[in-house]
DNA sequence: GAAGAGTTTGGAACGGCGTTCCAGACATGT
DNA sequence: ACATGTCTGGAACGCCGTTCCAAACTCTTC
């Protein structure tokens, strides 16, 4: 009927997935079309019938897990901004190779739906016309910055040390400093033992809030 | 006398300046070790000498670059980070591939520096000893993002097309996505065409420092 | 149900990459 | 002059993304 498939072949949807679960297990350089090949039972020319190149299938595979991401739920604005960004940032956290590609990828799909959906809430803030843009992009650009932060850090930590075990040995790193050099650095490196990564993010998220409803007032 | 190192030899320094050089022309996927022999007219195994891999050797051009942009210009905590905040932003603007790699690497020599930076200004302006850490991370990973952003641009503005041209092109682009699924958008595209980049980010920047503000009166 | 056209497959092959290896050139201490 | 440790240049290795193409499928048309 129609089109030739048979759902026993090969299919977009097929290699997108298996790409992401190899993406998964082994991160960025674990992904060729060789692994990708075997994984599938197949060869490299059946998957570029399917798939253009590589970065497109690493910017479907990122499409794919962050789309899932982006709930419509929260009562207000403020609110809906929130749990918003936890989404992205839990994805990021569960997947940390889409970190480093949405943070790399100009206006991507999930970019944009991301964008329209900031935008739309600060509109329902009652933020002036002239001042959305700036606010909206103000928040997607922090959410991007610690999303590439954070895969910057699992990428450090895959393999054989732990997260945990990353955060102690940069503790230790910020401690060791010049205290004369690096004065509030080696302050702040007792906090960084006890802190949550997930709260101090969605405190900038907050922060960026309080400062927009305050241009708001103020202007 | 010492070192048996010879002015007209290699060092890591003139290699870091080659790399500068051929990553400003062409790019991070122009920097190889082939291009940088042939500049150097040396072999692979010379350069492996004094680099340990091509990591390592992005890692030293990046700090490179970005070292001399970390002023210590102004006078008040606010305008001492907005000095050093826009130092960044034109850094990056100027070599796109240092902006990816900012991002990318977690816990550099330059990203320390410039978190040390924010942070004693953080500390200048008053703000109490526990929100100092959310404070300046805040700051760093809106200044990381746009960055990374920014080299994201750049990236798919290199070669044949101009940066305006990029510009332009997302602009009609955001213009012609459906109104009715893309209201808030649909609506900035028009702003996205007269908007600067710089004074944007500028933007972003006051309005977090406003939030720091806010939320140290009313706590 | 055979023939032909179009779609999809699997794997060989290509050029380029980061990296390793190593024979030898060079400078230096004795 | 010789031995030693430093530094060089280029060949070679294994892996990558990508291309190419002969064969295998599927579907139409008679």
């Amino acid at each position: 009927m129609g089109t030739g498939t048979r759902n026993t072949g090969l299919s977009r949807e097929r290699i997108v997935a298996a790409a992401v679960e190899i993406l998964d297990v082994s991160g960025e350089s674990g992904l060729t079309f060789r692994a990708l090949s075997a994984k599938l039972r197949t060869g490299a020319g059946a998957i570029y019938w399917h798939v253009a190149n590589k970065g497109e299938l690493l910017a479907a595979a990122t499409d794919f897990v962050l789309l899932s991401a982006l709930t419509d739920e929260g009562t207000t604005p403020h609110e809906r901004i929130r749990l918003l960004a936890v989404g992205i940032f839990d994805t990021v956290d569960a997947h940390p190779w889409a970190g480093e590609q949405i943070a790399r990828l100009p206006s991507q799909r999930t970019t944009l739906r991301i964008f329209e959906r900031i935008g739309q809430q600060i509109q329902a803030l009652g933020v002036p016309r002239e001042s959305r843009f700036d606010s909206a992009s103000a928040l997607l650009n922090y959410i991007l910055g610690v999303a590439a932060q954070n895969a910057a850090l699992a990428r450090s930590a895959s393999g054989e040390t732990s997260r945990d075990a990353v955060l102690e040995s940069v503790a230790s790193l910020w401690e060791g400093l010049d205290g004369d050099e690096y004065p509030f650095i080696h302050d702040v490196a007792t906090q960084l033992r006890s802190h949550d990564d997930r709260e101090q993010f969605l405190a900038g998220i907050d922060l960026i809030l309080a400062g927009i409803s305050l241009s708001m007032g103020t202007k």
